[in-house]
DNA sequence: TTTGTTATATTTGTAGGACAAAAGGGATTT
DNA sequence: AAATCCCTTTTGTCCTACAAATATAACAAA
């Protein structure tokens, strides 16, 4: 079975088991609700300790595809998607590069939902909108506290009602607030310098694209919008 | 915010050591190459046995947050933010709205990086594309072969350069051929309701926005390119 | 017969011991 | 000083044991 038998051992018995329930999975078609085989199954069916089946199916709960209680035994469900991937978005963890491309991941987002947001928004939504900005207070140079900025586009997503694409945003934003706490000197002079060249691109302006429906004009502005954050990230990385 | 609200929620000691680890690293401030504590003082400072810890610790090795090797003990590591996201990623594990809101995700991608693909597509990236379209083979209405299908988004991609979206796509492909092997008579009819309005877009009409380096356009376009599966994914749900 | 209660058996969660394999570190030899 | 060998530590794996939960069977009551 393992044909990698060196001193290099890469696959431990629990990821060759993860996999193999997984495949267990699959090749019996089962979906959400229906029930896998309990533990000492597994343990027979795969040669293998009851703490190597525990530890693949310990993960394989972690990541939401299976449930397991006690008697009633382990049944497959449909899996929160963003279940892993939240544990893996700590800022202290990733590297300037990551933090980039989920930065490039974000403006790539929202430039692509206004595709929905331009059919889905309501006058309300609009008002709601305008509610939050007036909030807003301005620190500096369109620097606004981390609640603000997070409250206007918080709100954009959900107005493009794509509930996935809501919590991916959601969960990239520690990794950007990181980002601003840490860097904060470097963007006002990002700033400074597009607004002397007129390029400053405030909530206010955003909101005034929706309102006029351009949705290319808005697309062109929410990029500009993001762009000190990817333009000190891109510094950042040149320089490192 | 993924949490199902059952009534019980269970939080087993594994799931509360696993979250103690992860505090542990932040708290201390460890980045990736720091050593982290063996499993022997984990289970000491926890006061839970050590099948506790290494379940925990086989959850974080999984999602590459952790590396172990016999002897030199744990380190910590910048982990592969799509590790466990790959895993959940199974369209038979996946529900038909969930599987919609991933093609909501894809479409504002798509369209989203043309901010990154008009800056960075070369002439040669051009050749690349229509070498690959001149490669295609129609089956029916505008309906290429999954690998047809497949190798002209993912040149888009790469010229967009940003690694982390290039990968998301990559595992989110399964997902879609899921939809379109079992779906496929869905597609057909919309494909000849599209030619006949003359929205359908090809990737020649894709490519030909490329070279009139017009973004709008192509951003339109490929929103139409996309949209069969849409529309599928719209009925679908819709009927159910 | 049906319903409600109790007892039994099964299954997961947790603890802890044992041993092999790998690898760092130190002692020994050349 | 360099190479070699041995000891010890640490992870990977297996095993046993027991508590808690609960499905199922057995039994009692209506």
């Amino acid at each position: 079975m393992s044909n990698m038998e060196s001193k290099f051992i890469v696959t431990t018995l629990t990821d060759q088991v993860e996999a193999k329930i997984i495949e267990y999975i699959k090749e019996n078609k089962l979906v959400p609700g229906d029930s896998l085989p309990n533990e000492k199954e597994f343990v027979e069916m795969f040669s293998v300790g009851r703490n190597v089946v525990r530890e693949a199916m310990s993960r394989l709960r972690m990541l939401g595809i299976l449930e397991s209680r006690t008697k009633r035994g382990i049944i497959v469900k449909e899996p929160p998607l963003l279940n892993g991937f939240r544990k893996v978005l700590d800022p202290q963890l990733l590297s300037v590069p990551t933090i980039k491309e989920l930065m490039g991941m974000r403006i790539a987002m929202e430039v692509g939902i206004a595709e929905f947001l331009f059919t889905n928004v309501t006058e309300k939504d609009i008002e709601d909108l305008e509610q939050i900005i007036s909030r807003q207070q301005a620190i500096g140079i369109n620097n606004l506290s981390i609640e603000d900025e997070m409250q206007f586009h918080k709100r954009i997503y959900e107005v493009a009602g794509n509930k996935f694409i809501l919590n991916f945003y959601e969960l990239m934003q520690p990794v950007f607030v990181f980002a601003k706490h840490n860097y904060e000197s470097y963007f006002e002079p990002i700033n400074k310098k597009l607004q002397e060249s007129d390029e400053l691109v405030t909530h206010s302006d955003l909101l005034q694209a929706i309102k006029d429906n351009d949705k290319n004009l808005y697309q062109e502005k929410i990029r500009k919008h993001l762009r000190p954050y990817w333009e000190f990230l891109y510094n950042f990385n040149n320089k490192k």
